[in-house]
DNA sequence: TGTAAACTCTATACTAAGTATAGGGTCAAG
DNA sequence: CTTGACCCTATACTTAGTATAGAGTTTACA
């Protein structure tokens, strides 16, 4: 299976692909005479398990914690448990931000109605009255 | 005021000073007879500015299109408020993907305790088996 | 058999928002 | 006069790919 073919099957662009084996995820694979990449079933299972790896918003770093551990059958899984748990703590602690990040949005959205001059905006008041700066004498007021 | 004072008083650093100058959020400050740069009070206020808009995650463009509408006293400030509306939606959108993106990791995790070996993993075999391929006859040829 | 389309190859540049470094120049104090 | 603290520009690096140039290869069709 040529790579244009091993694209199609798995949903990915064929420079993700070749993206992917430079980042060593997927092993090299044989070439033909004319230097064609050739790939097996194999090839295929394994893209498709990064896929999933990246849908679920793992990094590469992470997905090749992951694909170490599992070439090693009779070690303990612990590596990987270890890996998705700090990833969705990662996640979560991304969630929290954003929400906080919101809620200041909305709070500073609601200073102005759409239809007032610049020069009135409460947006951009309230943007500009946050603004603090670190003295050396003054910390917060 | 030198640039290690602004950076000082911002709590920016010196290379993020001079990265917002060359994407021309902050504008060319003058220069010294020894070609270092000299800011000004307003300098001081444009940077304050633009921290508080990164600190709400807007991207340089975002904060571009305000300052050039703050630029206007006169104007509407409807392009700003459409700005940060839009800027709302993109985190809200953020946040269901990641919630979406927790539960299945929850879920994933929920399949292995931590003390199994990797050939007897249940995340492992979970990330498998959502694996599936496209083939030649659903799609296109 | 010729040729044009479709496919593949490598190498490079680009994205966002900076950070880090190299290799210089400038300034104040001791 | 030299040391150290600044400052300058230019470049490379980060993530996870995407997009392109310029070349070579294979396939389809007339």
């Amino acid at each position: 299976m040529k790579i244009g073919a091993l694209s199609a099957k798995t949903g990915l662009s064929i420079q993700a692909i070749r993206f992917y084996e430079r980042k060593t995820l997927l092993s090299k694979p044989e070439r033909t005479q004319s230097n064609y990449r050739s790939y097996s079933d194999e090839a295929l299972q394994q893209l498709m398990f990064i896929k999933q790896c990246r849908a679920l918003d793992m990094t590469i770093e992470e997905i090749s914690l992951v694909l170490e551990a599992r070439a090693n059958p009779e070690n303990s899984c612990q590596d990987i448990n270890e890996t998705i748990d700090k990833h969705i703590e990662n996640i979560e602690h991304r969630v929290d931000e954003l929400k906080v990040l919101q809620k200041k949005l909305v709070s500073i959205r609601s200073n102005c109605a759409s239809d007032t001059k610049i020069k009135e905006c409460g947006v951009l008041h309230k943007l500009d009255s946050i603004v603090e700066v670190q003295s050396a004498s003054k910390s917060n007021s």
